[in-house]
DNA sequence: CTGGAAATCGTAAACGTTTCCGCTTTATTT
DNA sequence: AAATAAAGCGGAAACGTTTACGATTTCCAG
């Protein structure tokens, strides 16, 4: 258990530990035999460097810390496995916190990565209030949102442009010839606004109606827009497309569809936003508007590298293009 | 960005920092009166401890590293949920690590961690020869596996019956009325092994004949049971059920009958292993063997405390025990 | 009133690095 | 050949804690 210090090579080398120290950290002060020789006695006798004690001198970790309302989630599973990938390529490492559904618990694990020393803070937001929540850490630390909540916050965050997501997945429903097109899910947070915006803003370019039936749930899960879709079909269905806010929104209308035995995209057209990977499941096929995750997540840990190590100051709005994943849930009613 | 130290509060409090480290430390050591200043000075000045600092004399992170192959994967973000609430309820943190498809990086990741001075390491083994891969390290840090890939292996691991798993599966499908059962999938890895196992011995139980068709693949995926699966609906079906080795081999497999306009359940049914979260979706209910990952999380850290904290010598294999999810994939023929 | 135990607090060492400073030795310049 | 620069290395401080040890004070029993 007792590992290998600088000290020992040392020793070992008959030099200082500031030498073996140079000679690791590929500094010029040494002389390139006396380095050879001490880096091969390094891994003769297995050291390792003490990421904790370089700490402490260097006031660095490395260490970054992922904050997500719950790593089992599809959209934040992919988004950590590509920032981790990243961050580790960078030299830095993740550390995961879920900030579970409350408000508390997301101060709660906030206030211990800055006990830990993090470098930086990763974090998708669990509501539109997040940023109030941990306004006071934010400037103790560099910190990026992944999330297009704050819209009008001096932080830095990426995000897909929702409103275009939505406008481009109207026009192709239009353009699939539909024209009475319902917006299925929630509004009421920064996102969903947005949302719902470039659906209305869609819906108005087209010399269409927009609709809307609200969700009041502030969690966009299946057995949320299940039972919002089970109300929604207890009334006669005059439109023959549904947006649905959110895939999960999306697969829990499906259900009630199938419940209500509403053929999708027979009868009814469905499309989503996210293309969560479940989207693209077999008897799914669910058409949605993509995130880019893969970027967002690396774009994410870029902007928080460029904090980190050039000290950037100032925040910085990334907004990423969506796009359009068809699928089998759209219905080209041109073809009739 | 300059944080408050210990001195600082000892200054201000008139104290040493000696006392004001008893104080927070919830020691026996000091004045209650001088306690109760000092810990309403620290919040006042913002004091947090810093657990570098801490950690350089305590000999003690208080962080686990968790490598998983890849964190977008439903059944190890399950996993890595529960362990991440798990080990903060006990102190812990998680350092995450994908150990991405090579046993090179698999290494990589396990030394990084031991760089970083973890305390212990929770593992899922992207390979059998994981094992091998990272022996070296596993008596420098408590490791628990997540795997019953190591049966004969001095290490400690958490994991379900696999093999009881495929057993009650297939026990249920002739409880159903069937009696041609396919096993569908892989076999070559001790996991896999075990599941085919149980299918076995509940097969001689029942006089049934145990019937394969394997795959070489390497890894379970929907895309690859879908290929399989192709090739299998090549030849005549002269079987009522399948046995699929992993959820993502079954949902690849319904793909092809999808394809192949093979009804499911009414022509043939279909059994998984896993349970992961997708199986539960509309128009899938994938009828499966649970893996009962919060308990294997929960386990697995509990194990790992133990040895951290205990000292604890040897290993355990703690096996859990796998539950039937019944959903829509298989047939009653009794019924019929 | 006194002796000693208990309570409270300060001093200092230690953890394993990195890095500044200065010393010696070698190389370069005029 | 002498003066100067540069290269290579050691010494020591510093990072912010915890904790063993020792010193001082308080308190109560005898």
């Amino acid at each position: 258990m007792k590992s290998v210090t600088l000290k020992d090579v040392a020793k070992a080398a008959g030099v200082s530990y500031a030498t073996v120290s140079r000679a690791l950290s590929g500094s010029h002060q040494i002389g390139s035999d006396t380095r050879e020789r001490i880096i091969k006695l390094c891994d003769e006798m297995g050291y390792t460097t003490n990421y904790v004690a370089r700490s402490m001198v260097t006031k660095r970790t490395g260490l970054i810390g992922l904050v997500v309302p719950s790593i089992d989630n599809q959209f934040m599973s992919e988004i950590a496995y590509y920032a981790e990938m990243s961050a580790r390529g960078h030299g830095f490492n993740i550390m995961l916190c879920n900030s579970g559904p409350d408000l508390k618990q997301e101060k709660t694990v906030v206030k211990l990565l800055l006990s830990r020393q993090v470098d930086g803070i990763l974090i998708v937001p669990q509501s539109p209030k997040t940023y109030e929540n941990i306004r006071a850490f934010t400037d103790q630390v560099p910190t990026v949102f992944l999330s297009e909540n704050l819209r009008d916050q001096p932080q830095s965050y990426v995000a897909v442009d929702n409103s275009r997501g939505t406008y481009i997945g109207t026009k192709y429903l239009y353009e699939l010839g539909h024209r009475d097109i319902l917006y299925f899910g929630r509004r009421h947070t920064a996102t969903h606004q947005l949302r719902a915006e470039g659906y209305i803003r869609a819906c108005h370019e087209l010399e269409l109606t927009p609709r809307f039936f609200n969700s009041e749930f502030t969690r966009s899960s299946i057995s949320n827009g299940y039972q919002l879709a089970k109300e929604l079909f207890t009334k006669p269905i005059d439109y023959t497309a549904i947006f649905a806010s959110t895939d999960s929104n999306a697969l829990g209308l499906l259900k009630a569809a199938d419940d209500a035995r509403i053929d999708i995209p027979g009868t009814l057209s469905l499309i989503g936003f996210d293309n969560i990977s479940s989207t693209a499941l077999p008897r799914i096929e669910l058409t949605t508007v993509e995130q880019p995750k893969r970027d967002m997540a690396v774009q994410a840990v870029d902007m928080l590298r460029d904090k980190i190590e050039n000290g950037t100051q100032g925040y910085v709005h990334q907004i990423l293009m969506p796009t359009l994943i068809k699928r089998s849930t759209c219905r080209n009613l041109n073809e009739a």
